[in-house]
Parts: structure tokens; sequence; C-alpha cells
DNA sequence: GTCTATAGGCAGATAGAC
DNA sequence: GTCTATCTGCCTATAGAC
């Protein structure tokens, strides 16, 4: 949900507040859409400016080079994830429910028809800028961390039993909704996501 | 092993038999790397070029486009896959021994600094030709099929015990697999992989 | 802030000599 | 089979007018 209203297409003109919406953040609302689905190395400024028909030259204006518009991307994505996570915090007590809405989060970027941005870039950190590395590593080390702690509030209290590190086990969680979100998306098929995160939660973090 | 002895590093001059190495062989071992590392859309024939220190013009006798160089890597990489998986069926017969061989099909990726090759299309999958795309689908599919029959063996042999549709298990191994691959190599560190893993098979294979 | 115009480089690809 | 030479197009990026 959190995730979901970022979609430019469903806000045209202003943001739910009303609010005109700056350039700069409709250039970051499509090059992050393109990252998404077709990587930091399968889009360029021509296809965000034909987007939001501007000029390649205004792009530059508000990002001089596309490592600095990846990173914004990144990190703002990052800022908006975290914020779904305390929203998660606020909204649910019990741990098991903590994580299937976490899962969510993944489902509703398939259901949009796009890859993890975390999980595009980890397939691109080869060639991605320095920058775009260390945003993403920090990403993925936050969402361990809130994992973690999710996965120990849920041993205390008894609605999670599981045997064996809290670190490994959020990692496992990470990678493999990673890992299944990569594989639905040859096959356009959201439900493949679902059943594997239905089944790894259940396997890691249920009655075993 | 029968992933790792395709290193073009390790046999610069002639193969194993001693034959020699044809041109279109070592495009296509060159190729596979920087697809796997970089990702189909991050290399270029100009890379190839220079690493084999032949002209561009060279490559496209060989590969007239960069599609077909892409769907040959493609279908060289899934018959030596296959391959291996009938060696493993030959050499062991314990349902979790061929899962853990099968695992490690995709560490000894990672040890050399690789991306699963299919992982990394799918990641691209937006963006590359079509025959592509249908290898790599033909490719997962095989997969998931032989890990079923492994599965559906255990299972009836006593050596394994799982509940719930065989398929989704297969399934849900294989987008484990590719996920802890994808999130190690921002880590560069092949354990985050091998623990994700042998998370993965116990709880997924295991006692439960 | 956004534009036109343009620079300089690299991409994939082809023609034709050897 | 491999080469040199070249083409066309797109890429990122910049200068300078409005």
């Amino acid at each position: 949900m959190a995730l979901g209203t970022d979609n430019p297409a469903a806000r045209p003109d202003g943001d739910a507040d009303g609010q005109p919406v700056s350039t700069r953040s409709r250039i970051l609302d499509v090059g992050e859409r393109l990252v998404q689905v077709r990587g930091f190395n399968g889009f360029s400024y021509a296809d965000v400016a034909a987007e939001l028909s501007v000029t390649k030259a205004s792009l530059h204006y508000h990002f001089p080079g596309k490592a600095d518009l990846g990173e914004a991307i990144v990190t703002r994505y990052a800022e908006r994830f975290a914020d779904a996570l305390t929203a998660i915090d606020a909204e649910l007590t019990n741990a098991p429910a903590k994580l299937a809405a976490y899962a969510d989060l993944y489902a509703e970027v398939l259901r949009e028809e796009r890859m993890c941005l975390c999980g595009m870039l980890a397939a691109e950190y080869e060639t991605i800028p320095g920058p775009i590395r260390s945003a993403l590593v920090g990403f993925l080390d936050d969402n361990e961390a809130w994992l973690s702690l999710v996965l120990n509030k849920g041993r205390d209290d008894g609605s999670l039993s599981f045997v064996g590190s809290t670190a490994v086990l959020a990692r496992s969680i990470v990678s493999g909704l990673e890992g299944a979100m990569l594989v639905a998306r040859p096959y356009r098929a959201v439900e493949r996501f679902e059943t594997a995160a239905a089944q790894l939660l259940s396997s890691l973090a249920g009655a075993n």
C-alpha cells in the first residue's frame, strides 16, 4: 500500500493532499518505475523525458547525472519503505501478521508488474555507481534489522517458534521473497510469488 | 563442478581433451561470463572482442546479432546444467543429498563471482529479446521438473517429509536459491548464500 | 526552470578487402 | 574467418538563449 500509492498514474496532477507535484518528484516517480521494470542500465534520460513531455536538458537541471538520479531514486524508495515498516509496527502487534504484511509489500510491487527496486539493483550490482551500491546495501541492512526485531519479539511472546540464528532467518526471508519476485516475473504470475511467500513464511516461522 | 569447469581461464588454449577450442566456443565462454556478471544489457560486442583480441566484425560473423549470441549462451548453459543434473542422478541416490548437490551448483557459480545466468536474465526480462525469454522459461521449467522428481522420490522412499504441493515446493527451492544468490552478491559473501541455502533445504525438506 | 542546439562517445551492425 | 573502415543511431552531458 505504502508503495502502491506512489504509482504516478494514480495522481497525474496532484497528490492526495491536492498539492501540486514537483517536477523533481515526477522525475523520480517515472525513474523509479523504469528502474524497477527495465533496470538502471535499461532506461535512459530520453525515456523519462518522453514520458513527462520535457527535454533531456531539463532533467539534467534537476539531476546532473544519471548516477545522481539513481541515488535519489534509491534513497526516496528506502525512506518510503521504512515508513511502510513503521506503519506495520503501528497497526499490527502479532509477529506472524507483521511478516505477512511485510510479504504483502512485495506482492503489491509485483502486482504493478515491477521488480523490487533493490532486487533489480542487486542483479546490476557490478555495473552501478558506488553511491547507489552503498544505498542498496543500507536498504538491505535495514530490512534485515527490522525483520530480526520482529522475529525476536515473536519468539519471545510465543507467536513464532524457530530454531537457529535470527539474523540468518531474517536474511532467508529477504532473499526468499526477492527470489520469489524474480522468478515470478518471467511467468507474469503473481500467484507464483504468493505461494512461494506463503511456503516460506509457514515453513520458516510457522509451527516447526 | 559441471559449471565451474567452464571457466575460460581454466583452459586458455584447449579443453581437457587437448582439443583446440573454437572461436565460437570462446566467444560463448566470455559472453556467458559477461552476462552473468554484468547482465545482457551491461556488456557489448566491444567487451567480448577486447577480451579475445579480435574485432567486433569477427564476432558478427559467428553471431549476426547480439540476440543470437544471447540465445546461444542460454541454450548452451541450459544444456550444461541439464548434464550436471544427470550427473547428480548418476552419482547420488539419496534425495536430500541430491538437493544439497543441486544447491552446490549454485554455490559454485557464486564462488566464481557470477550470478546465476537465469536469475540475471529474469531480472532483465522486460528488455531481452523474445527468443532469450523463451529459452529462460524453458530452463526454469526444466529445473522445477527435475526438483519435483527428486522431491516425489524422496517422499516416497521416506528420505524427505513435507506436506503440500510438490510443484510449489520445487518452485520455492528455485526461487529461494536464486534470491539467496542475488542478495549475497552485494555483500560479496558466499557464506550468506550458504547459510540461506542450508536454512531453505532444512526447513523445506527436512524433518518438519 | 525549461528550452534549442550540439558535442563526443559508444552502441550494434554492415560492406568489402584479404 | 578475420580484418579495416564506416554507418547510423542513441547515449550522457553541456552551453547558452529565453
